[in-house]
DNA sequence: AATTCAGGCAACCGCACGGTG
DNA sequence: TCACCGTGCGGTTGCCTGAAT
């Protein structure tokens, strides 16, 4: 078998996403899906392989992903699963809903390789005796609300299902949602470092300065040169996963954290 | 304060597998 | 049946960050 090259000797882009690549690749996958990986970047404007896209979208971008620690559940799950299957990390992740192999690989060998060396046999394997039984035991337990009791998040971190968002001094309440509309020209030239700083903004504000502008303002526009991009404030339920307040939250956090804004 | 070290995590790599012509 | 392609999966790497010295 032929295998096709690899990024690099493509002249692919590797290593790190940046905001803007993330941007471009949840409009495109909201806009227009995923049928074919390979043939993504392309349409979409991304110096990327489709296995790269995939593996962005999967482990990180996906707007249903639960995020933050793991509760002590959890925990207790992948270490059932991993005892019943071993390290088939997707059938685990399969158990733990909004959580990824790959995070769930991660887990393991940072914490909780070590835990099961420790306690090579937990009293809850001891007690249970089919493999079913164990998932039953473990979905239960991962679902209780002493799991969070018992393991609270940190205002850092974030997970689907909470009610809000707080994250230093912004505060968004879960009756706000927002949706995002990105506009690509079809001459969309390819970006370089330089291209979050070409930002201008319709309202003087910026994006990781002025967030709470963005919640409490009936509409922004920020114009991203050739992009435009419209932020807009929308009351409307959860049927839409990309338009929860958390999830564009996070994605301009995580850009203005990556960004050097130009003083207005 | 500077340097070293270890942990955590995102991303890459290569193989396997299933679908298709 | 075989070659090819797209995708999924598990192992591994390398960067970043915070703790320790």
């Amino acid at each position: 078998m032929v295998r096709a090259p690899c990024c690099e000797k493509m002249g692919l882009k590797k290593g790190p996403w940046t905001a803007e690549e993330d941007l471009i690749l949840i409009n495109y996958i909201k806009l227009h899906g995923h049928g074919n990986w390979r043939a993504l970047p392309k349409q979409a404007g991304l110096l990327r392989c489709g296995k790269s896209c995939r593996l962005r979208w999967i482990n990180y971008l996906r707007p249903d992903i639960k995020r933050g620690n793991f509760s002590r559940e959890e925990e207790d799950t992948i270490l059932k699963l991993h005892e019943m299957l071993g390290n088939r990390w997707s059938a685990i992740a399969a158990e733990l809903p909004g959580r990824t192999d790959n995070e769930i690989k991660n887990v393991w060998h940072t914490h909780l390789k070590k835990r099961a060396e420790k306690n090579h046999v937990t009293p809850e394997i001891k007690g249970l005796k089919t493999g079913q039984e164990l998932v039953d035991s473990s979905n239960l337990a991962a679902g209780s609300d002493q799991a969070e009791e018992r393991r609270p998040i940190s205002p850092q971190q974030c997970s689907s299902d909470t009610s809000s968002v707080t994250t230093g001094d912004i505060d968004i309440s879960n009756n706000m949602n927002m949706c995002m509309k990105m506009e690509l020209s079809d001459d969309f030239p390819e970006m370089d470092e330089n291209f979050w700083s070409e930002v201008l903004f319709a309202d003087n504000s910026s994006i990781a300065g002025d967030y709470s502008g963005i919640a409490t303002e009936p509409q922004l526009q920020f114009q991203f040169s050739p992009l435009v991009i419209e932020v807009e404030q929308v009351h409307a339920t959860n049927s839409n996963m990309y338009d929860s307040t958390e999830y564009w939250h996070n994605l301009f956090t995580r850009a203005g954290e990556s960004l050097e804004l130009p003083e207005i």
